[in-house]
DNA sequence: ACATCTAATGTTATACCATAACAGTCAAGG
DNA sequence: CCTTGACTGTTATGGTATAACATTAGATGT
């Protein structure tokens, strides 16, 4: 994605900036020591570039922060802490941007959709329980079992969308 | 995705197989010329393979298909196409499976969510209007305007789900 | 028919995304 | 200790997608 530190500012106020990265990063650490699983340093640290991003991170952005950091320089090491993150629900897949970005409601039970601002490369995760019920119900019409869905969005988030001239 | 042919059979009724193509395919033909764009060689040929197929096809699938035909055997054949058919809405692009499938109800206003069958790799295109009403919904609360999207659910379709011994 | 312009096709080359397989390391638990 | 399983790191490879440019096929106006 864009760098849009270097930009000066933010433009999406409901992103998952450094405001509330100190409080997710908590109940991450606490999620994990509940279900067992250990939140080694390099998925911690995974979880918090993740969460200082203003956006979705590709799998080498994040893996070259790691290896600038002293961690393994090579694809799998940026994989590995981002499946585990995926796989316990502090981060997101968003298949459309083939990028990775932190939950920003971990632990709460949340089928998210996610906004993805064309303007800004921002994405939002909104809650979608109304969405993922009436998947559930047009799944249910044919006869399908639904395991999980991915639902994306694209579009203009609030900011974008009021700075069209 | 596995070659269903070859097993002898298929496990899904509502996947857009032979039966209809035909007839999808001229009203393909139809929409082309409404709508003032050619449906060329390669692309009339890509959608044919698009509907020949059981699931969804990978670009390099196509492509192999196509090259064996005498088209180009280079991937920007293969998705020039493919993008083509995706824009006019011919097709599909499914992405949890790097794959692309023929739409089947082109014409009709139908924003779709796809039901993707992990026993038989079937993708079921369903209409999606509650869905879709119901992301515009949420997207409205936080002022994003939404453009398109993307819903992609995983899970096992009614014939999978009854061959569960 | 002819010149001209544009859309479409084809090619080479390259970039980007993701995983398999294996070797070394580290922290419990016996 | 020493075994065991989880974690990290590496090399190597495979799959997905696009940029850039040359060529060709259709449409358009004269
Ligand atoms: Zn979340
Ligand atoms: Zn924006
Ligand atoms: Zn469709
Ligand atoms: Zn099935």
């Amino acid at each position: 994605m864009t760098d849009h530190a270097a930009e000066g500012g933010f433009c999406c106020a409901d992103h998952s900036g450094t405001a509330n990265a100190q409080a997710i990063l908590a109940q991450a650490e606490g999620q994990a020591r509940a279900r067992g699983v250990r939140l080694t340093p390099v998925r911690k640290r995974t979880l918090e570039i993740l969460l200082q991003a203003h956006g979705a991170l590709g799998a080498y952005d994040v893996l070259q922060r790691l290896g600038a950091e002293g961690y393994g320089t090579q694809p799998p090491v940026a994989y590995r802490a981002l499946n585990f993150l995926v796989e316990h629900g502090l981060a997101h897949r968003i298949r459309r941007l083939n990028a990775f970005t932190a939950c920003a409601h971990p632990g709460e039970e949340h089928r998210a959709a996610f906004l993805i601002c064309e303007g800004c490369d921002s994405v939002t995760e909104a809650p979608a329980r109304g969405v993922s019920d009436a998947l559930a119900l047009a799944a249910d019409a044919v006869g399908f079992h639904l395991e999980r869905a991915t639902i994306e969005a694209v579009g203009l988030c609030a900011g974008c969308k009021g700075a069209r001239a």
